[in-house]
DNA sequence: TATTAATCGTTACTAATTTCACGATTTGCT
DNA sequence: AGCAAATCGTGAAATTAGTAACGATTAATA
């Protein structure tokens, strides 16, 4: 059986958030073609997408909202909670903290780090804030899987290399600075200097 | 002549700034093999990409650091400064004002714009809040290129529409919403929940 | 100056991804 | 019931991206 593609995952992901919108509208059907317009995708991808998981959609209605966005999140998902532990509680990892889109049922924040004294045993949205000496231990017992870097740059492979020792498979990195891991450590780097020259790079070669 | 594809881009703004960390250290020369352990790409890559620019290493030796950050950026940022508008002064949107990453020599962050009464008029990190009313006007004074949209989901198809009007070429969208715009408009969709649940899938699925 | 070892640059190959084209299926209509 | 229209699903073609292999080049060394 084949394997799913990371590419395949990424799309289907913006589907379930299309899809989870459009239920909140009440719209029970959707086709391929409306789904395109709506994620900015194309229809053929859409449906060669979801071709992986099987025949889900029923020709000329299109697939049915809940249907499909249960078969790809039962997929992808499968039911899991996934538990974060954040690194660094400035102005980024403050953001974060308070960031709406973690309070849902599939993200849960567990755990926050910080050095500096005097931001310790704050508690920020209900999370508390822990000195990263506690953090290996703290990680473990909280059961976190993925690891968010928000610290400055000089201190990011320093809080990768305790993001490994945790037993975090997963680390999205926001410092500018590249981090080295273990092959089987997945790592997405954000970093904002480098999305805007991309997409400006973008806006002057297009064709 | 070939043109240069999106994602040599993508890698040759890492590149650059692994090569500004290198030149830091007074690392003068570096092999293909050294900087594809650096950016975690590989030193086939790496070369290929760079052939893209000429020729521009020497055998048995590698890459003059200097020359060929150099031959990167004029080719890729040709001296440009990229100009950015920020829509939302929320947590996210005070983060990215605070953000040092954007007091460099390529990217100045130069209008911030919100509609809360509230916030207007103040200043965050020497940059002013302005009303989202102001917007057009402002960003075609002061010639922003690329706009960064950190309002809640419900608005952001209205500020896109706003920085479309405005004549911005590239969006960074942080709203976890799907926005439309003209084709000729690059977005890129910086959604934190999708970042996190993508990681985790794909630390599922790793063969 | 010839030799050696390292590293670049490039062509050919392989793999992954997207797009195309079209048959299959289903519903709604007459 | 039969037909038409819409939409799915999919194998094949086309495109794009990445990898491997290796000749060419250069600097260091004896």
């Amino acid at each position: 059986m084949k394997s799913i593609s990371r590419k395949t995952i990424d799309r289907a992901l913006l589907y379930i958030r299309a899809l989870e919108n459009l239920l909140k509208e009440k719209r029970d059907k959707i086709s391929s073609l409306e789904l395109a317009d709506i994620t900015g995708s194309s229809d053929v991808q859409i449906r060669k997408d979801i071709s992986f998981f099987g025949k889900v959609g029923t020709p000329r209605i299109g697939y049915e909202t809940k249907k499909l966005k249960d078969i790809l999140e039962n997929f992808i998902l499968q039911n899991n909670v996934v538990h974060i532990a954040l690194f660094g509680v400035g102005n980024l990892g403050k953001a974060i903290l308070k960031y709406p889109g973690f309070q849902t049922d599939k993200i849960k924040l567990v755990a926050a780090f910080d050095k500096a004294k005097s931001k310790l045993l704050k508690e920020i949205n209900g999370i508390k804030i822990y000195p990263v000496e506690r953090s290996v231990e703290l990680i473990k017992k909280v059961h976190a899987e993925i690891g968010i870097i928000a610290v400055p740059p000089r201190s990011s492979q320093e809080v990768a290399d305790i993001m490994v020792k945790a037993g975090l498979k997963g680390i999205i990195n926001f410092a500018p600075s590249c981090i080295s891991v273990p092959k089987n450590t997945f790592v997405k780097n954000i970093d904002f200097s480098i999305e805007i020259l991309s997409i400006f790079s973008h806006t002057q070669f297009q064709k």
